[in-house]
DNA sequence: AACACCCCCTGTCGGC
DNA sequence: TGCCGACAGGGGGTGT
């Protein structure tokens, strides 16, 4: 399911739960997810605290009193609920799809956060917390959204010379990490640029931003500010560790709505959806040029 | 290097 | 109703 609005979400809902529990009990039931398990994954895990639950790009980082992490991805289908009873945490019912709980951890104060993964593209890592930023998994990812470090010449920096569409270069996390198709689609929309265009192409001959691509940093901010006060977005049922549905489908401008009008004000143009290295891209080729 | 394509896996939906 | 192909929020590997 999840970019970074999404993963946001779920950590500020499992956080009530995980930070300052101890883990008395890890149930795996497969030997694998998309990776295999981290050799005696249950073993390390039992007995450890739980001091604080991260984020990065859309990992979730849970770090461990003896200085290991637990690194968790959700993947295209992955979620995490609440089971049992955690002050201050909300809880929901198992649904009948437990054939996907995949790890159930138990906690002291007798709740129970369970990852559900039906198609199972997600994955868990034990990692030593002071080398985190070294894994191959996060030496790789470009800057975060939010930090300031997104700006205008950033983004020229990063297109200059390349040939790839902006669509290709937003969703690649080693220049932003975090985005996903849907959030690129809808940033791109209110950037008014079109996801076809190349990085070359949003680039001045001296080197700096054109107008296009100078307003790309604000859009993809308002676009995930909006989707994180709305608790993320909610395709297939999909639900937040609180048992709550993010709701912020029901405001996408483009994404899945081929053939709805353009919602930007006096335009008069149609969503398209066309594929670009092999994933859906939704945009008005009247007001995204 | 940079880019396009394929794969992993399961579920759902639309068309016939 | 059932079957079948297309497609789905990600990311990593491979080949050109």
């Amino acid at each position: 399911m999840p970019e970074l609005p999404e993963v946001e979400t779920v950590r500020r809902g499992l956080a009530p739960a995980l930070e300052g529990a101890t883990i008395v009990r890890v149930e795996v039931r497969r030997k694998d997810l998309r990776l295999p398990f981290p050799h005696d994954f249950a073993r390390r895990l039992t007995g450890r605290r739980i001091t604080a639950l991260g984020r990065r790009a859309k990992y979730l980082v849970a770090m461990l009193e003896n200085n290991e992490a637990l690194v968790m991805h959700l993947g295209m289908s992955g979620s995490f609920r609440i089971d049992g009873t955690i002050p201050g945490a909300f809880h929901r019912a198992r649904d009948k799809n437990a054939a996907h709980d995949h790890v159930v951890l138990h906690l002291d104060h007798g709740g129970r956060v369970v990852y559900n993964d039906p198609r199972r593209f997600g994955f868990m890592l034990l990692l030593n917390a002071a080398t985190l930023d070294a894994d191959r998994h996060f030496r790789n990812l470009g800057v975060e959204p939010f930090d300031a470090a997104l700006d205008a010449n950033y983004l020229a920096r990063a297109f200059a010379g390349r040939k790839a569409p902006v669509k290709a270069l937003l969703l690649d996390q080693r220049l932003i990490a975090g985005l996903g198709n849907i959030y690129v689609c809808e940033a791109l929309h209110r950037a008014g640029v079109s996801p076809k265009r190349t990085g070359a192409m949003l680039v001045r001959a001296d080197g700096g931003a054109t107008a296009a691509l100078a307003r790309l940093p604000a859009a993809i901010r308002a676009v995930l500010e909006a989707a994180l006060a709305a608790g993320g977005s909610s395709l297939r049922d999909h639900r937040q560790a609180d048992g709550s549905l993010g709701y912020f489908q029901h405001s996408f401008r483009v994404y899945d709505r081929e053939g709805a009008a353009c919602p930007t004000r006096a335009c008069a143009g149609t969503i398209e959806r066309i594929v670009q290295s092999g994933r859906s891209s939704f945009y008005c080729p009247r007001c995204q040029k």
